[in-house]
DNA sequence: GCACCTGCTTAACAATTTGATAATATTATA
DNA sequence: TATAATATTATCAAATTGTTAAGCAGGTGC
């Protein structure tokens, strides 16, 4: 299992971005920057990272903001988000854990205490971020959006890649209807109860295999 | 599943364990306290909490001693610790994290943010939590809704799978008829009396094994 | 623009499983 | 043993999922 290792960080002020930077690359972490929140979130939704960082005054959008926007995105609900403000403002604080961020660090804090604490997280986080999911014959690559199993490439579409993805990610859980539908339609999206049937079956035919199992009444699992 | 709620705060100061300590409990936790070191360590071992609040400076051990010890424990590998001090001192905080504590945080703090961090790092936690329970040969994972016996996976519906989770959740303790209708059908469906016997029938016919016994006249109770 | 293709959703119906109940047999216990 | 409680069995209605085909929107090439 590898840790997932991409951090953003996004602050307003440089000499932070490369203390911080400089520091978390040298214990190993990736490292992308951003200096507004715009910028922040679009970075997010482009890379990915495993951890972000956010300053809470900012121009443009506030951390507070990006870290509600990126929450509503399925993909980021396992994001670890962590704020870095010099605000000792305490309803600030309760805010931003309540937007669902996991820690609140006040300025200043040295870039010592700031590793450990972020080490602490991502020990918590146990997680593979490489985007590629092998199980068994089949391998599944979340970048190259493609599926393939045992040398045969299987051309998926992308609702069908994504309730595949979904499932395998964690093979064996039962993913509720709902989950399903939350994860892969979003919460504001309406569709009927049949429409995830119908994307079950074509993954199956197309795979040939059946690694698929109904569970009735709850929802369904991937299972090699 | 059950968010783990115990929680054991260590600290000499009695004003502290108060103040802590009420604010916790009007917010749903259960909470143990302990007044040096070494209480607090035999009472986590006594107790087992789901989230450690840990002084550093106490009479006894100290309170990263006591996370040491309890780190070397298999079942306190994934318990939640923090540490709450007054000491502001950059070292001792990494030396803090380093030991494996999750959090720490420094005196001063208001009851709000100290509730706050808690429930951001209860909330990052039952999401890895397995939900696995296991008894003797016996395996029933809520996650995966299966059930293993010696190795053998065991098919159960929903209403099976129901009512075998809920007994094995407290083996020996006798659930009554009624505490089973409101926990499976809720109490606005009305079901007939029959209905618990045919499925505890099927589950013991699935099972094998006479792992439920029936106390005539008050319900049934899980013992291996 | 127009024909054509692809992917997504839905409706309609078939197939399957589940859960509840009635009827009857069995057991525990006063 | 009498009696109430539970076990067993078979049956049926309801809930759930599988399957197929059709409609629709968006994109593509001509």
């Amino acid at each position: 299992m590898v840790r997932g290792n991409k951090i953003l960080i996004a602050d307003d002020e440089p000499d932070i971005l490369e203390i911080i930077g400089f520091n978390l690359q040298a214990n190993g972490y990736e490292v992308t920057t951003a200096r507004n929140g715009d910028e922040a979130f679009e970075k997010a939704k482009k890379i990915l990272p495993d951890l972000i960082i956010l300053d809470i005054m900012m121009p443009g959008k506030n951390g507070i903001e990006v870290c509600n926007l990126l929450r509503m995105i399925p993909s980021f609900k396992e994001t670890l988000i962590v704020f870095l403000t010099a605000l000792s403002d305490e309803t600030t604080e309760i805010k931003g854990l309540e937007t669902g961020a996991d820690d609140y660090l006040t300025k200043p804090i040295s870039p010592k205490v700031l590793i450990s604490k972020i080490n602490a997280l991502f020990r918590r986080l146990n997680k593979d971020e490489t985007g590629i999911i092998k199980i068994g014959d089949l391998q599944i690559n979340r970048e190259k959006y493609s599926v393939k199993f045992k040398e045969a490439d299987i051309v998926l579409a992308r609702k069908e890649f994504e309730l595949l993805s979904l499932l395998a990610s964690k093979p064996g859980k039962v993913f509720l209807r709902n989950e399903i539908l939350n994860q892969i339609w979003g919460t504001e999206v309406i569709v009927g109860d049949r429409t995830i049937d119908v994307h079950i079956r074509k993954i199956r035919q197309k795979l040939g295999i059946d690694c698929i199992t109904t569970v009735k009444g709850v929802g369904y699992k991937f299972e090699m």
